[in-house]
DNA sequence: CAGTGGTCTAGACCACGAG
DNA sequence: TCGTGGTCTAGACCACTGG
């Protein structure tokens, strides 16, 4: 069977490999290949599809990426068992989530200084407890509604031209973000209820349950820095996926 | 300059794509090509690297869905100002990921009837209210310790056979994943205080914040599941991205 | 061992969109 | 308009790993 057009009227003109992309979805989702079939092997599909193997290559292989396909050398490739369920999500930067909302963004400091790092920061990070480091709180408000209340920790160290910037003034997410590229970044998310100070920064009650994200950036095993983000009661992060 | 795997001492046998990520990242990080700047366009790198210019491409595109160039035509590619954090997570079945911790998974339908979909959901979900669903709740234990409870609705006429599967005696969870493929899915992570049956069902205090996630699978605009998960306290979600 | 996917190449044409 | 990335191809060699 040729993939042209007329099979699938919503692509005009899409790349040939997305084409065998939706084919092989279709035909998974129509139970033509089922969950651990075999599918035929490249060079195969590349005469069928009137396709290079190239071409072929890269669709089988997005779909392995998505999780859809189990592919092995030699063994060929199989419809997964188990499709593995992954979801990408872009973590937003507050300001940009607040302005694309149509509301104002401000942020306040709470606090700002220079101390060591946490034993159990350091312990959580596996990085040298005792470190120098900047550490700040802020809170960020949407039309003068606190929207995330943040507690940063920064390698000054990690770096150049840090020690010159007064994040007194400067928003220290924006400036890491412009700033510190990193090459490995971890993130977490967890709930957990408000303490005294959380509801405080967030103008909620002790108790509420409230979204937490962990992230921590890092350059090599260089710690740039690691944040504890406490968002507003009732926020979610989505996904498409 | 080539990239030869002595320039990379960890990289003996890699992709030569792989080499010129590495490389463009090196790059970006080191400040040799800072954010915003353009950089040479994929002819140029080719001759520099020594390579062709698809294994280029191939390189300055996965550099691209990471976040860090903005690539446009004629424009050329630069180093993105604002790199998107973006995090893929893989949402790990419960009983793996219960019996990857070395517990022994059970699990208890706790209810199971047929019943239509409520307005909330259905506008949630944009879905028709009053849709003849199967409703199921359940509890996923390791150790005999709750870890999950699921409260799921299935829609019975989105799978050929699902009429004949008897859910209470077979895992909702693996069945669908097994048997119903799909072709979009959402996810959402948000926080909630444990209400009383939430708190009975994990054994723990009402109020406690509990990480809760929205999953819905779709065929087109047909609902195929749509399910709501509590985690036990203290459950996190991570990621490397 | 040999079949399968992984990768690379040199060349080509095309689509987009900045200038 | 025309430089740039997007895509495809035909062929090739290689790395893995299942039988």
């Amino acid at each position: 069977m040729n993939i042209k057009p007329a099979d699938r009227p919503t692509a005009q003109t899409m790349p040939k490999a997305q084409l065998i992309v939706s084919e092989v979805r279709r035909r998974i989702l129509d139970r033509e290949w089922r969950q651990g079939d075999r599918i035929p092997d490249e060079a195969d599909l590349a005469v069928e599809f009137g396709a290079a193997r190239a071409t072929v290559n890269k669709a089988l292989q997005l779909l392995a990426d998505e999780g859809l396909l189990d592919r092995r050398r030699r063994a060929g490739t199989r419809v997964a068992v188990d499709p593995v369920r992954k979801a990408t999500l872009s973590i937003p930067i507050v300001r940009e989530q607040i302005e694309s909302a149509g509301m104002a963004y401000s942020h306040r400091i709470i606090a700002h200084r220079r101390s060591p790092l946490p034993d159990a920061l350091a312990l959580r990070l596996a990085a040298p407890a005792g470190m120098p480091m900047i550490h700040l709180r802020a809170v960020h408000y949407g039309d003068g509604i606190p929207f995330q209340y943040e507690d940063r920790w920064i390698n000054p160290q990690a770096v150049q031209g840090m020690d010159a910037v007064d994040f007194r003034h400067v928003n220290a997410n924006e400036w890491l973000v412009r700033n510190a590229p990193y090459l490995r970044a971890d993130v977490t998310f967890s709930a957990a209820n408000a303490d005294a100070r959380d509801a405080r920064m967030l103008q909620t009650r002790p108790g509420q349950a409230l979204l937490v994200l962990h992230r921590s950036t890092w350059n090599d095993d260089h710690l740039i820095t690691t944040v504890r983000i406490a968002c507003r009661p009732g926020h979610e992060i989505g996904t498409r996926g």
